[in-house]
RNA sequence: GGUCCCUUCGUCUAUCGGUUAGGACGCCAGGUUUUCAACCUGGAGAGAGGGGUUCGACUCCCCUAGGGACUGCCA
């Protein structure tokens, strides 16, 4: 097998959100894929089909989407495939590798009983049951797996684990209504798909010494494996609902960039060296399963908070606009004709400072604001008569500033600040308050270039008038 | 209960028998300063516990403890 090229897949069952779990699954599978100059496809898991959802299909695809991570062919939903899943039991069955159960519920739910009191595993009497069937009652099908020996998983991660077979139960492969169950889809489906190495999380570690069973029993090769620890909670619990978000989409709503989520992602449970900033090429190249990390890690939205700041530091003002504008929409704020225009004067300045485009959007409300704009108590207060009186002074000055920068308006403030014989400390917060309305802001000089000459003038003529 | 996995600073990790155990985030202190950040400098901070193996263990083995997964006619 190590002669053909490598295929990965992420195989995620539509019943709900993506987690990021899942996600992060994806992205090692991607970039294993990447790495190896192989492929990565994508497999809905929906043989539930009373839990399996379009809208939950759809999730999945949106979050690939929009986490970047392209399948390399179409994707293949189980479902559709139950027919090639009962040939390859039937097959099972004439090896001998398979066998018809007929136990009811009431007989299994008992075993399940005895088999747990005495420390053993479910056992089905129709196991050595050769031959004379009752055609008319209900049955299952189950794989015959060896009772002694053991089945060795040779892992990437994990390393050797190997499993007695005693302790090993014989997994139902075809359920009553004829249907296939997971375990034998999933070693069907990636034999079919001609998946090379199975990476996922390590809580199919114990399915994968079944899989394996089944593998044996259909007479396939048996894929490399690669069984990722999980993701935890800062808590270092299973990730859930109150640790703030564990769907994709979430993340993607809290203001996180795809590449910033990629960059994050690939740290977790994985690392090259000292490296922390990284693209995808890089990491693809750096990429191996052999390096991921044995033991689960935790999610440090510190951490994703950091790497999400260089990330939009780095992104074009023309898409942050954009993320911006959708964000404010999403808080019923009208935008205006023009203020698109202050969006891409305000966020250069903005962005070093915010961590989301959710604080990208607080920082540039100051700028979006419509004149007049209403002072708080606090603000309002500054202005005394002598800060007024400053204040009108200073808007003198500003008015004849012919060259509308940051450089220059620095200087500018400066200078007036000198020729007051004050430090800017006596000026700065009230034209601050006057120009924000009290909302967060950048330094003075940019807030004066992101608000325009006119309105920067304005808003401070409307201070003083209110002043008076 | 049974089977299996995991265990280096608070967090993510480097180390792959010999290092002053390194880096990043966070934290603390100082600097910068018109707010909040950002930024600059410095600092504190780790091998779960106990046994082995070895000239020498964070690295290998065993035990204990603590986490976690599985134990479905769910995936």
């Amino acid at each position: 097998m190590s002669d053909r090229p490598v295929v990965t897949r992420i195989a995620p069952s539509p019943t709900g959100a993506m987690h990021i779990g899942t996600a992060r699954t994806a992205l090692f599978n991607w970039l294993y894929a990447k790495h190896t100059g192989g492929n990565f496809l994508l497999r809905i898991e929906d043989t539930d089909r009373e839990r399996s959802t379009e809208a939950a299909v759809q999730v999945i695809f949106d979050g690939l989407e929009w986490l970047g991570l392209k399948a390399d062919a179409e994707p293949v939903f189980q479902a559709q495939r139950a027919d090639r899943h009962v040939r390859a039991v039937e097959e099972m069955l004439a090896r001998g590798a398979a066998y018809r159960c007929y136990m009811t519920a009431d007989e299994l739910a008992h075993e399940r009983e005895v088999a747990r009191a005495e420390g053993r595993v479910i056992r089905s009497p129709w196991r050595d049951h050769a031959g004379n069937y009752d055609e008319t009652q209900p049955y299952v099908v189950r794989l015959k797996a060896p009772l002694e020996g053991e089945t060795i998983i040779s892992d990437r991660v994990k390393g050797e684990v190997s499993f007695k077979n005693r302790d090993l139960d014989d997994l139902i492969l075809l359920r009553t209504d004829g249907t296939p169950t997971y375990n034998l889809a999933v070693v069907v489906d990636d034999h079919e798909m001609g998946v090379t190495h199975v990476i996922r999380g390590d809580d199919h570690l114990n399915n994968a010494a079944r899989q394996t069973l089944i593998y044996q029993g259909l007479g396939w090769d048996v894929p490399v494996w690669a069984h990722l620890p999980l993701i935890h909670g800062p808590d270092g619990a299973k990730l859930s609902k109150r640790h703030g978000a564990q769907a994709v989409s979430e993340f993607a709503d809290l203001g996180y960039l795809p590449e910033a989520m990629r960059n994050y992602l690939a740290r977790l449970g994985w690392g090259h060296g000292d490296d922390e900033i990284f693209g995808d090429e890089d990491a693809a190249r750096w990429f191996d399963i052999a390096d991921v990390v044995g033991a689960p890690a935790r999610l440090d939205w510190a951490k994703l908070n950091h790497i999400n700041n260089h990330y939009l530091r780095l992104a074009e003002i023309d898409r942050l606009a954009d993320l911006v504008a959708d964000v404010l929409k999403s808080r019923d704020w009208t935008l205006h004709d023009g203020d698109m225009a202050i969006l891409h004067r305000t966020i250069p300045l903005v962005r070093d400072g915010a961590k989301t485009t959710l604080e990208l959007a607080d920082a540039v409300i100051f700028a979006l604001k419509r004149r007049p704009l209403e002072l708080p108590e606090k603000i309002a207060g500054m202005l005394n008569e002598e800060t007024a009186g400053r204040l009108s002074r200073l808007r003198q000055r500003l008015e004849g500033e012919t060259t509308w920068e940051v450089a220059a308006l620095e200087a500018t403030l400066r200078h007036f600040a000198e020729g007051e014989g004050v430090g800017l400390g006596k000026i700065g917060p009230a034209l601050r308050g006057v120009l924000s309305g009290g909302s967060p802001a950048p330094d003075l000089a940019g807030a004066l270039v992101s608000l325009g000459k006119a309105e920067s003038l304005g808003r401070i003529d409307d201070a003083l008038s209110y002043a008076a």
